[in-house]
RNA sequence: GCCGGAGUAGCUCAGCUGGUUAGAGCAGCGGAAUCAUAAUCCGCGUGUCGGGGGUUCGAGUCCCUCCUCCGGCACCA
């Protein structure tokens, strides 16, 4: 972990269109990310935001007849209600078109161009003067036509302002080369090292036609590619995040850049060519998620496989759909996700598995003693399985293995059930034959799972809340098994997962 | 086409540098128990480890070959 802190971003999305599954989902794996580093004590600085510029947004606006800005207004105010709606815990949000922002950026490329990593150069592609825009090779129509009007296209050259990429090539090797955890997975930073390897060209960085976008400030005539300034956001936020303070020297180089698979060749090639040749650190770290699928192309509302995240959110609350995605996709792989699904997991996992545990175990204390967590020493059958745990599970977040942390965890809530039926706390608790066996099993099953819970803490931020409060833990920081005597006070709680009730 | 990855129980997947009878979860079947949200726990798998060939005392694990699937191959925000 950087001296300096943890600095963890999410992509900034694109206002186009509004916030899904995938926008929460990206949300709530920085999200965990970020809990599970305070829980350390780290100082945490966690970004999300949105990426406002560029054709997309102006065409869209366009048919609606409104203005970018308009546009960019409304939808950006949708992304910034998704995220108390999914429990993140951003520490800024950032919009690409606050002034701040550009003209942090405008500074920035104006640096890039004095050192010399821009020059001029020509775009050529096929034209369509019916839509005023090149079309890339791939979604050329038969015989060089434009898709839409099934005209045949021309051969245009404009001129460009471009970044010299190409000049960064061995600067890039030699960073994959040194830092092999740059980007994780691993077959995700083979892709990025082979398209380096392939050779890299030079990369437009402005549109002569583009009308939502920035100037260019050593040429007003041309406008901004939208990338390079949505990539700047990482570097921006950190300027005026904080009123009156520049957290640049705390938070950069950031700790972890976290997206989708499709936008790894900018972050993973481009961004740290970017920032070198604006005299910036490259960030640390990159991890890439997959996409999460529902049945595939067969998404359709009436197979009844769709899962809307805010209904979920609406009816289990925001824990269960946190838990459910990562617990269902493998993170960094694709992976399947459906309605049958959800509520399999939460039924078996959160209600009978974890929601039950909690119940009996509260129930248990509440019943044989009254309340009060007994003092007794670990038991050494469950300190085995305990062992080291905290640490293990640390150590894939570091990795952001995020399905394979929960995993570990969940390995707990099984064994701390399994140790209820071997230990049998109610023969126990029936003529007090061994009062003293009876305390050692409630004060480890009490331990057990408080610090299994606040293993959860990321996953399932107000169950676990809800939970430490009733085990009488103010402390959110990872604990070991044992390391809090007893004597805690504990509560009942109703149902931390109800039961899903049959429809009618 | 080139590069990379994958093909292991009905389903989803673990199996690192080759070595005891190939594992987990879910689903299914049988049982125990009653603290608990009828929640839990235990037991039960004749799996050609994609096909074929090879190396080795020994291969799911290495090599060759074939089949199938997936990802990447520059401006997709």
């Amino acid at each position: 972990m950087s001296p300096n802190g943890f600095y963890v971003t999410t992509p900034i999305y694109y206002v186009n269109a509004e916030p899904h599954l995938g926008h929460a989902y990206a949300t709530m794996a920085a999200d965990v990310l970020a809990r599970h580093m305070r829980q350390r004590g780290e100082d945490v600085f966690f970004l999300t935001g949105t990426d406002e510029h560029g054709e997309p947004v102006e065409t869209a606006a366009e048919q609606e007849g409104i203005s970018p800005q308009e546009l960019a207004d409304r939808n950006a105010g949708r992304f910034e209600e998704l995220m108390p709606i999914i429990d993140a815990t951003n520490d800024f949000f950032i919009r690409t078109s606050d002034p701040r922002h550009t003209e942090k950026v405008a500074e920035i490329m104006q640096r890039v161009y004095d050192n010399g990593w821009v020059t001029k150069g020509v775009y050529e592609g096929w034209y369509c003067p019916r839509c005023a825009d090149f079309k890339k090779e791939r979604e050329l129509g038969p015989g060089q036509t434009c898709p839409i009007h099934e005209i045949p296209l021309e051969r245009e050259r404009e001129e460009n302002w471009f970044f010299r990429l190409s000049a960064f090539q061995e600067r890039l090797e030699a960073l994959y080369e040194e830092r092999p955890d740059f980007v994780v997975p691993e077959f995700r930073r083979n892709e990025a090292v082979s398209f380096i390897k392939g050779g890299l060209d030079d990369v437009s960085l402005s549109r002569p036609k583009l009308k939502w976008g920035m100037r260019l400030p050593w040429d007003q005539g041309q406008r901004m590619y939208v990338w390079f300034d949505a990539l700047l956001n990482y570097v921006t936020a950190l300027t005026f995040a904080r009123e009156g303070e520049d957290l640049t020297d705390r938070f950069w180089p950031a700790d972890l850049h976290t997206m989708a698979k499709d936008i790894l060749k900018f972050h993973a090639v481009i961004w740290p060519a970017l920032l070198w040749a604006a005299d910036l650190e490259p960030p640390k770290r990159m991890v890439i998620y997959g996409y999460l699928l529902m049945g595939e192309k067969k998404m359709s509302k009436s197979l009844g496989n769709v899962l809307d995240p805010f209904e979920v959110i609406d009816r289990f609350g925001p824990d269960a759909l946190r838990f459910y995605c990562f617990r269902e996709v493998s993170f960094g792989q694709d992976g399947s996700i459906s309605t049958a699904g959800f509520e399999a997991r939460y039924e078996t996992e959160l209600a009978n598995d974890f929601g039950n545990l909690a119940s009996r175990v509260l129930a248990m204390i509440d019943r044989y003693r009254d309340g009060v967590v007994p003092e007794a020493q670990v038991d050494a059958v469950l300190a085995e399985d305990f062992e080291g745990a905290v640490g293990r599970f640390s150590e894939l977040l570091d990795r952001a293995e995020l399905s394979e942390a929960l995993e570990q965890a969940w390995k707990l809530v099984r064994r701390l059930n399994r140790y209820v039926e071997e230990t049998r706390p109610w023969e126990l608790a029936k003529d007090e034959a061994d009062p003293e066996r009876l305390d050692e099993v409630l004060y480890n099953l009490a331990e057990g799972l408080r610090t299994t819970t606040l293993l959860l803490v990321p996953y399932l931020p107000r169950t676990s809340d809800q939970l430490l409060d009733a085990l009488g833990e103010d402390s959110r920081s990872l604990g070991k098994l044992g390391s809090r005597p007893g004597g805690q006070r504990v509560e009942r709680v109703p149902p931390l997962f109800p039961k899903i009730e049959a429809p009618a």
